[in-house]
DNA sequence: GCATGAACAGACCGGTCGGTCTAGTGGCTC
DNA sequence: GAGCCACTAGACCGACCGGTCTGTTCATGC
């Protein structure tokens, strides 16, 4: 890919996660950037066209983080997925606890945009899937209840983690995540 | 309260739950109530003031349910909880899972703005401490372990519950809110 | 019947928005 | 070295933004 229209997408995802989609203009990402306007038309239809490969390659990353974790066979499936949670809390963290950008655009856009509510609305969907997968290997293996509804937990566990990177980003702190996946795994093996 | 107040802070709600607050222009609040700008400024200082009031409004009915719902004193605590969840989720199919008002704002401004960041991390953490105390009463009765943190619990509780907004608002369905509830309240008794 | 001030009414303002257009530039091919 | 094309460059556009201003209406107290 073109090293301008990389740089463009890193600096859409830091000011993305920011000042979200209405709050951000394009304006200021040729001032961050250095790139004029043309450029910017040259390599992105529109705005809407930008965000969406700005999510394109946020949940790209998300998912080779999955692969890296989730395939690990050394660890049991349920530590391989609440060690991916851990990795991506690390990443929060370096980015000043600002939370996750599928739930800031997801939570901005929805009401308004049927392209982005379905776009990530099925990203949210894929990273569960792959989640439930791991989980279903741990229940075969016991270390899940044999009635766990793995499907629904990796659900759950998605939506809840959303729900403590939102916190984190108006609390500035990452407690929430912690606190939600002692929760979560606390709760899901003693049952 | 004036009359033409309460239609705008009451417009303001339902068109900031659907457009956010960036995407909301005054403009249109004015056609959908039918009031002049005049007006407008007359009763906010502005377009901030405007959405912290709605913010105000949009609590004040929350803890009015969780007065309605809490201090019932025949049910079992731990059923008033679940019994105040339950509630909010037929608010919310009542709105056509449009999701929760301050996790929507929380996302879009937490970013960019100290004030909303600091007022509705306020607003959820006394949401938080007014279920902790009920959770509380349900430990004491051996309704939960004895070992629970139930003021770490009530922030987990709040925190999956806004993620599982936010998923509502992604997929409009109300499963993701029942699902997480079963998966909390399942799992915190059975410990 | 007159003064007062809250509330209504909307024209108007500068600034910024997303997006377009034309021009220029560098490097590749033949 | 001519022609081509991806890319850079930024002036420019109309629309719309939040906010201000001037004026009017109307209920109330005296």
């Amino acid at each position: 890919m073109h090293e301008t229209k990389q740089r463009l997408l890193a600096a859409g995802l830091q000011l993305m996660l920011e000042h979200g989609y209405n709050g951000l203009g394009i304006q200021q990402i040729l001032s961050d950037t250095g790139v004029p306007k043309g450029s910017f038309y040259h390599h992105f239809e529109s705005k809407e066209d930008f965000a969406l490969q700005v999510v394109d390659a946020y949940v790209a990353d998300v998912h080779a983080l999955l692969e890296a974790t989730l395939s690990n066979g050394r660890r049991a499936p349920l530590e391989r997925v609440r060690g991916f949670f851990e990795n991506v809390r690390e990443l929060y963290e370096a980015q000043g606890y600002l939370g996750c950008l599928l739930g800031a655009l997801g939570q901005e856009l929805a009401g308004a945009s049927e392209v982005f509510r379905r776009k990530i609305d099925g990203c949210v969907a894929t990273i569960a899937q792959r989640l439930a997968v791991c989980l279903e290997e741990a229940r075969k293996r016991g270390d899940l209840p044999a009635t766990t509804n793995t499907v629904q937990m990796a659900e759950v566990l998605v939506d809840a983690w959303e729900g403590a990177a939102l916190r984190t980003r108006l609390a500035r702190t990452g407690q929430p995540l912690e606190a939600v996946l002692d929760f979560c795994f606390g709760a899901a093996t003693a049952r």
